[in-house]
DNA sequence: GGATGTGAAGTAGTTCACAGCC
DNA sequence: GGCTGTGAACTACTTCACATCC
């Protein structure tokens, strides 16, 4: 049901780390049984400026009515399309520690496009068991076929299980391990840190600068979209 | 022992979010007992260019030395003053799931200026064990004082949990929930969503653009911001 | 009336290029 | 010679302001 309206414009990196965002509300709102929302009400829930939700939605495709907002099922599946949720995805994850299977556990992280298609680790105990009707394999058995992998096991072991993806053709991987993979050219490594995300709250916190010191804010994960303009300093209660 | 060459500049979005890299990667070499790094060294190890390696430094004060780089024990000195962690900020985690056991155990998470100082949840299994040297309490227990509480609670009960942070005098929220959550003016929410991870390289993998295509890249985050970029944030280690 | 979509302006961040110092 | 630190140029993103359309 690719509309006419569509528009397949080059998406700037912040715009599309705040897709999947827009996304959830949007079926929160389907689940609710609404069925318009307007730039104003999903730049609040997003934490950004109407105006900049304009601008993202406008980079998909004419979605809106002028006086009317958005249609939440047309949203959900341009957005959807956008962000490819219409082609699957097979992803292998590697680490079964506690954030392996936060991970896998979640209603949030495997789906939309993302389909799991296995599990490895290392420790003898865990393989064998199921998580999430998949059988856990052992980390040096041959790698599934797949186009992403999730990394969750500890830096140590990270360079050579990223080797071991490589070699079994995976050129995409999402490295949690805090540790630098070296990888050949076209294989393409994000890495993320939630340590990170902590780092910058604390910096904040000791310098009364930011996205505290005003309102209510919702900076985002990635990349951290300073939100709604940042309020004049306030003279902060943490302290 | 702060120098008199530092400087406290106001940093930007990306810089703070690309500092906690940076010193990961000091403390690396500082392991590895070598004393020097260059800005080039650093850049390539950190996933950005060595223009912006020095960009970021310079903001901190005047750390290197002009035809030999940046002395390693410096850096690390000087970027942990600037992120606060020569003060200690008291965290509290609640929701002892798999993510939260996953930080909790991360050798990464709480360090460098935080400190654990209370652990909730709410299933009364959980409650009443240690886990990492602390009781976990249950969750409708007072909570105890601190200046941070890392959410990892399910979506449904996050809002209930922030609003108890906010009465006991937290206001600075670690949102893991994929919740919205609405808080007092005053209080700050960093919103944290790991599945955004995924859906960006999805996108890219979808779409042949950005960070891949090409190359070894470390995009950043937060973005990615930004930084991010990531731009914001596209990429950072463990992000 | 009311909210979208967008040119224009403004702001923030990165990269270039090189002066300055070791 | 080599590498830092930084003005200047450039690029990217956001915000303003308003024409446009329902």
């Amino acid at each position: 049901m690719t509309s006419s309206r569509l528009r397949r414009r080059k998406l700037s990196e912040p715009t599309i780390a705040r897709l999947p965002v827009y996304e959830r509300i949007v079926e929160e709102w389907m689940r609710e049984n609404r069925t318009r929302i307007d730039s104003a009400q999903l730049g609040e829930l997003a934490g950004v400026t109407a105006t900049t939700v304009r601008r993202d939605l406008a980079g998909l495709g004419t979605l809106g009515t002028r006086g009317a907002g958005y249609d939440v099922a047309v949203l959900h599946t341009c957005i959807g399309e956008a962000l490819g949720h219409d082609q699957r995805c097979d992803v292998v994850v590697i680490g079964l520690g506690n954030l392996g299977r936060a991970l896998v556990n979640s209603s949030n992280f495997l789906t939309r496009g993302a389909r799991l298609v296995g599990l490895y680790d290392a420790d003898p105990l865990v393989v064998g068991t199921v998580i999430d009707g998949h059988v856990v394999r052992a980390v040096d058995e041959p790698l599934i076929a797949a186009s992403v992998a999730v990394i969750c096991v500890p830096a140590s072991a990270a360079q050579s299980v990223a080797d071991r993806c490589v070699e079994a053709g995976i050129h995409a991987l999402l490295n949690f391990a805090p540790q630098v993979l070296a990888v050949p050219l076209g294989t393409a490594v994000h890495d993320v840190d939630l340590s990170i995300e902590l780092q910058v709250l604390l910096y904040h916190l000791h310098n009364g600068t930011g996205p505290l010191g005003g309102g209510l804010l919702h900076a985002l994960a990635r990349g951290d979209a300073p939100g709604p303009r940042m309020p004049p300093m306030v003279e902060g209660p943490w302290h």
